[in-house]
DNA sequence: GACATCAGGTGACTTTTGTCACCGGCCATC
DNA sequence: GATGGCCGGTGACAAAAGTCACCTGATGTC
């Protein structure tokens, strides 16, 4: 991708706000860039600015006690950090980990800004609204396939939104990587991949996995 | 409990409201009021107004595809549904159920109000954001038990936030009720609440269970 | 008091999931 | 081309959770 500045993301990326409160971003948000795999957020840091993905791709997951990694969603360009939005707003430190799994971009709006461009800008408005109603319905859709599913569930349903989120049938995914996202292990993913593989549901080669159907 | 207006209502809950916006919600709200065990919401409900409990207690839960529960969190008096709020914003339908556990009452802000609230009233838009952010948390410390913990530790913390939330150490649940709540069955928690019990962290009686320490 | 209903207990069994040990193939690198 | 690390497969077993059948005792009702 080609090296863009602040003023080109935000007009490529949040074409819906208002004119003036594009300029007041553009005088005001800081850019930083994350090579792939970097942290963006770890628990117990605190924001004290909210921000938004503007380049590259972003993984949100929770943190057990003792190290376990729970997958939740990814962020993308146009996204906001929907946490960093609440927390940062209430000065409260963040319960969540953020890692870069591409190399990525993120502009940071200064929390003193916040109030006023939720005053002043429909378009903001709405739009951290929307990034709250999102977040929230995704959420509750982790909580469904935990609380209600099986793990064979749960895993046709990580393959699904891997194939949408990514745009792509070729998931390059490692049956250690799976498991750790759903916090089980690498032996229980592959039997279970082998059997949907067995119903004809997907494929499965070295180091990639292909969706049918 | 005495009846109450919604002027009572709103200066005993909501001290923290300018006098302003006290004036403008008490001539614009609503009040509802339902017997325990009513639903207030249901999944597939659109919302027109957002919702403030000011009177009993509202539980939350997810329903899954076959008709099972699975436990939340509640609402009490002074707080806002945060599902409610969103919905109403976007003319989403809501995802959740929610039951009045006790004669429940609830103040409705019409949506319409919303937008113009938030931009007058900075301690609207506080609350709004604090609303935000504690459900959030508490979606979190959900995901957290279910997705990290066995059931015998997802019970141990489905006890301790029953006994805080309703400020007892007596509680008054059957075996069977818990095992709803948890998505689990009758025989599995009362095998684990007995083992607690010899444990020395619960008294069983029937229809009761005592916290001790 | 007879009866039905409800809360809870228990043993036996199955299914699901996790764990351990070990194997084989692929691939990068020296 | 030998080596070692990663990826995946597999069998055997253990632990957790769910299911089934049936029992006991308390409670309420007619």
């Amino acid at each position: 991708m080609t090296q863009n500045s602040i003023s080109d993301y935000i007009h490529e990326l949040f074409p819906q706000f208002e004119p003036v409160l594009k300029e007041k971003l553009i005088a005001h948000v800081t850019m930083k860039s994350f090579k792939a795999t970097e942290l963006l957020m770890q628990t117990g840091q605190y924001f004290r600015s909210t921000v938004l993905i503007v380049k590259g791709r972003v993984k949100l997951y929770r943190e057990g006690t003792d190290g376990n990694e729970f997958f939740m969603y990814y962020l993308q360009p146009g996204d906001a950090c929907a946490l960093s939005m609440i927390c940062a707003a209430k000065q409260e430190s963040s319960k969540i980990m953020g890692k870069a799994i591409e190399d990525s971009t993120i502009l940071m709006v200064p929390i003193a800004l916040m109030d006023e461009l939720m005053k002043r800008y429909p378009s903001w408005y709405y739009f951290v609204m929307e990034t709250y109603r999102s977040r929230f319905e995704e959420l509750l859709l982790v909580i469904d396939s935990i609380a209600f599913n099986g793990l064979d569930e749960r895993l046709g349903f990580y393959l699904k939104k891997q194939g949408e989120h990514l745009g792509t049938k070729q998931l390059n995914l490692t049956h250690q990587e799976i498991a750790t996202d759903l916090n089980s292990s690498r032996e229980v993913i592959s039997r279970l991949l082998k059997k949907m593989e067995q119903r004809g549901e997907i494929q499965l080669y070295r180091n990639y996995i292909a969706l049918l159907n």
